[in-house]
DNA sequence: TCGCAATGACTACAGACGTAATCAAGCGAA
DNA sequence: TTCGCTTGATTACGTCTGTAGTCATTGCGA
């Protein structure tokens, strides 16, 4: 209950679904694109009809994730979040949630599981040495 | 169409919520338990009640991610899954979504958004010393 | 000018999810 | 024996999600 509130300047983004996911993908290559260019771009690959990924797109301007902008009789969509955010913050729900906010665990995790290559070991050594410096 | 006809021996889980991760994080503490210490190990932080717990409990054994043993009049639920699978699966789902499938594009993306501390850094190097022996 | 095709708005609907109340059965205390 | 408490089963219900159909408008091509 009460969870709707928001009563101070900072607008909490609601949860961004996946199949919204994939629309704001496809806007984040785009930059800015309509209706029917996301549905390109995406419906390929997820089958979709325009129908379908316009009911997204409006979900995801009711969620303040994207905003449109009026071109001529149709809307230019643009992403409002950025995908590096987006992917920061769920990264950050996978890591609170299951290794306790421990993003080490996570790497721990995935080097165990040898969710990690070889190549990607070296990889992040090569970034823990630019870190370091 | 055709989503759960699984005809083969390999029984892909159905998803797990988050709210019924929560009742699994429980049962993968106890090992095995009752409704009622499911409940209050759970519904202290979520305050859920006892009805809510077990709902998800039964959902929980229709995803057959916990098995039943009755004792007595109730039941003692216990895990079909491990947790280290769990985490597992999460983790690569995550990874597949957002990063390619590029376990160590998740770690630098940590890195670069600071994510991850001094600490964890440490701590990294010192895994993969580790892993290189 | 006129009809069509594209486009956003609205509506639909089944299934998952969060959250719980109610019900029936049975064990245990009085 | 009786009655209440515990427990699983069943039902409920609003919201979110996935996936679309329908409708009204309107700019554009013929």
């Amino acid at each position: 209950m009460a969870k709707s509130v928001k009563s101070n300047s900072e607008e909490r983004p609601e949860r961004i679904s996946e199949a919204e996911h994939a629309v704001m993908e496809a806007l984040w290559d785009h930059g800015t694109a309509t209706a029917a260019e996301v549905c390109d771009a995406v419906g390929e690959a997820r089958g979709w009809s325009l129908a379908t990924v316009k009911t997204l797109l409006s979900r995801l301007v009711q969620k303040q994730a994207i905003e449109t902008r009026p071109d001529g009789r149709r809307y230019l969509y643009t992403p409002l979040i950025e995908r590096v955010d987006y992917v920061g913050d769920e990264s950050q729900r996978l890591v609170d949630r299951l290794f306790g906010g421990k993003a080490a665990s996570l790497v721990a995790h995935l080097a165990e599981t040898e969710a990690l290559t070889e190549d990607d070991l070296s990889e992040i050594e090569t970034l823990l040495k630019e870190l370091k410096r």
